[in-house]
DNA sequence: CAGCATCCATTGAGATACTG
DNA sequence: CAGTATCTCAATGGATGCTG
């Protein structure tokens, strides 16, 4: 929910930070796309082959929306055939810090998570 | 996509653990819940005050989910009216860590990203 | 109080086809 | 090559009412 529960009119663009960049970077797709940046510019189409299994329709979007928020930047070479480039900006770059740390916290611990997951479901 | 493109029998339950962790916590209540209880224990309607505007549907799927992933523990006490009691296991707590340098993140630079937002819709 | 069942609205995401 | 447009389906999430 943006709004809380009265109609109270908010003046504020977000009312929470934290729920704003986790809705972006908690989609299918946006976290896969920073880190795929990572290493470097990459264009669309070695994204697409990066990611694997992601759609040009939301590899598009995606990419769009992390343009807006100003995490990536798009730079577009006028040739035949078109050629554009993707490459995180200094503001991507930063995000792409705590995330390393939610990365290796994942991969830590994401045994334990199954294990438990599966003792509940044999329980029941 | 929880699959490759092509139909290579995997016999991992999980292929991207990070990809499981994000879209656990990457979904709408997760996150404040887990923050939620940072304090301490909390009982269900306590966490439905703290958070706000969640439905009691949602807290309830959202709890038995971070539950059944070892993150949250629950206590039933045997009483008239019923009481519960949800606090943060071990698992749970470790979680915060890689969570709290994100919300850092969020709040030092979500207003950069409001602006660059509203730069690109002026821009159009 | 806690929380499940039901129903409904919104959004996410895939497939496909078309364009500069 | 790098997209956009359209359509469709599945998953998320909200509202409400009922129960132990």
């Amino acid at each position: 929910m943006e709004r809380p529960l009265d109609d109270t009119p908010f003046t504020f663009e977000e009312p929470c930070p934290i729920r704003d960049v986790l809705d972006r970077i908690g989609d299918q797709w946006s976290f896969l796309v920073l880190t795929g940046l990572e290493g470097g510019t990459m264009r669309f189409s070695e994204l697409m082959r990066a990611i694997g299994d992601v759609s040009k329709q939301m590899l598009s979007r995606t990419l769009r929306r992390l343009e807006e928020d100003g995490l990536v930047s798009r730079t577009v070479y006028p040739e035949v055939p078109p050629r554009v480039e993707y490459a995180l900006t200094e503001l991507g770059r930063s995000l792409l810090e705590p995330l390393r740390a939610l990365i290796r916290w994942a991969d830590d611990n994401h045994r334990t998570i199954v294990l438990s997951r599966r003792r509940v479901r044999d329980a029941a």
